[in-house]
DNA sequence: TTAGGGTTAG
């Protein structure tokens, strides 16, 4: 075995860099405040209608839709045409609607615009309708782009069909579209972050001297391994890319940083750590943030925490993502309330809490059975203007509620959220018909049954696990009328083309 | 949407 400190030597850079540049979005820069002050004073821009148009097709059966949706007074912007289809990508067959009634009357030209509809028939598995939108960019010369062929192969990959994704990339050519070293880079990513790694780096040994793969290509392929705690085969793809003259780059390093403490191997991570510093490789925040995060997950919560106040002190300022990975680990290793100080300590700094921040905090809270105090971060999201509980906030609370027996609670979460403006995924749906066999109650196995349908409507399929759960339950509850419902809603997903299968 | 750092629990 190889150790780190051997290893470093043969990735190392020859040339140290002259100087590291570390780049920092917050605390806030004086621009930030010009910006707002021309932002105040322009003349009033009237909002974006996305949130009402929203509500309104969703509240809208698809016959009147058409009839709504020819208001003289909606400007059809791309951006709020994109707007829309984000808000509905939650329900598949109604954000379809809206886009093909739009463009039927519009003739959209945003490529954007395409590209989510396309993401969302993909979801819905609705291959057809993939193809049939990109046959349509085509025609308005408008794509499909590199991005399209992204979306498409990421989606494949994500239902069971990696060779799918790779046939579509091997094909864009013959749809009109450039493929060039950074498509092949996408796809060994695409192959790479859903752990297909060995697909991805047979693709990279065959087509690699075709797109002459650069540095970038070797990264995604020793992340690829890192992925999948393989930290020896990604040494060794880093071996050749030095062998081939090719510099690591600090995100070279920061990869295989991550994938030893990924791996487990702490102690090697430190020592590889200490090479870049010593090597001075320009160590920057996301190096720091990896640290952080890795210690704290190994339980090491002292050391992160010295690791997070040692980094100013070099010089590099955490960013939300190093704010973000000290609080998880202090809710997970530590207590929730030392992470709620230094959740309080980065609001008086000046930084801005993003979702994820707040997610990680209520998930905190969640699992210290804090429901209330939970909730109050909800609240507070609402109330401020940074950012929206948004569909992974609701399912935290819903789980833990449901988790704890307190099923009302959960199921009013989850009518709420519905009808506000952020609808349910297929994760929400699945814990709340799962909740509904916790208590044996009859009118349980309803609820279950009725959200199965609504699922399914919304674009969701179902596991036959969960169709089965179902049916038993209301066979043995004596509702053998719904019983029947489903089992013919089953039939309806079992008989969709092949493809729309599991 | 050409690469690296924050989100579940099992």
């Amino acid at each position: 075995m190889t150790s780190p400190k051997m290893l470093f030597h043969l990735l190392s850079r020859r040339t140290p860099p002259a100087f590291s540049f570390h780049y920092q979005v917050y605390p806030p820069n004086p621009h930030y405040f010009l910006q707002f002050h021309r932002l105040t004073t322009a003349p009033p821009t009237p909002p974006p209608r996305d949130a009402a148009l929203a509500k309104l097709i969703l509240s809208s059966d698809p016959q009147t839709l058409t009839q709504t949706l020819q208001d003289p007074t909606i400007q059809w912007t791309s951006d709020l045409v994109n707007r829309t289809l984000k808000r509905l990508s939650n329900h598949g067959p109604k954000a379809l609607h809206f886009f093909k009634t739009v463009d039927r009357h519009h003739s959209l030209s945003s490529s954007d615009s395409f590209d989510l509809a396309i993401d969302i028939a993909a979801r819905m598995r609705d291959y057809k309708a993939v193809w049939a939108l990109m046959a349509r960019m085509r025609a308005r010369r408008i794509g499909p782009g590199p991005k399209t062929f992204a979306i498409v192969a990421e989606r494949y990959v994500a239902a069971g069909k990696p060779d799918r994704a790779v046939k579509v990339f091997l094909s864009m050519q013959e749809h009109g579209c450039v493929q060039d070293l950074n498509s092949f880079n996408t796809i060994l990513d695409v192959l790479c972050k859903s752990k297909r790694v060995e697909m991805a780096y047979n693709l990279f040994k065959a087509l690699k001297s075709r797109f002459k793969a650069d540095c970038v290509s070797y990264n995604i392929i020793a992340n690829g391994w890192c992925l999948i705690k393989r930290t020896p085969m990604a040494l060794e793809v880093l071996k050749e890319m030095v062998e081939r003259g090719l510099e690591p780059s600090l995100t070279t390093y920061n990869t295989m940083l991550k994938g030893y403490f990924r791996a487990g191997q702490i102690k090697e991570a430190w020592e590889f750590f200490l090479q870049m510093k010593r090597r001075k490789c320009g160590i920057d925040v996301v190096t720091y943030t990896t640290l952080v995060h890795g210690f704290g997950c190994a339980g090491e919560i002292e050391r992160a925490r010295r690791i997070f106040d040692e980094m100013v002190k070099e010089g590099v300022l955490p960013s939300v993502a190093t704010y973000n990975a000290l609080i998880q680990v202090l809710c997970k290793k530590d207590s929730v309330e030392n992470a709620i100080l230094v959740f309080e300590e980065m609001l008086r700094k000046g930084y801005a809490p993003n979702s994820t921040t707040y997610n990680v905090i209520i998930r905190g809270l969640c699992h210290a059975g804090e429901m209330d105090r939970a909730l109050t971060f909800v609240e507070r999201m609402k109330d401020g203007d940074e950012c929206e509980p948004n569909v992974q906030t609701y399912t935290i609370v819903i789980r833990y509620f449901c988790d704890a027996g307190e099923i009302e609670k959960g199921l009013d979460v989850f009518e709420k959220m519905g009808s506000g403006n952020c609808l349910p995924n297929l994760d929400t749906y699945n814990i709340l018909i799962s909740a509904m066999f916790v208590r044996k109650k009859s009118d349980d196995l309803l609820v279950a049954g009725r959200l199965l349908v609504e699922m399914v409507d919304r674009g969701f399929l179902p596991r036959k696990l969960t169709f089965n759960r179902v049916l038993d339950g209301l066979l043995l509850t004596g509702n053998q009328s719904f019983a029947k419902e489903i089992l013919r809603l089953q039939t309806r997903c079992a008989r969709l083309p092949r493809q729309f299968k599991l």
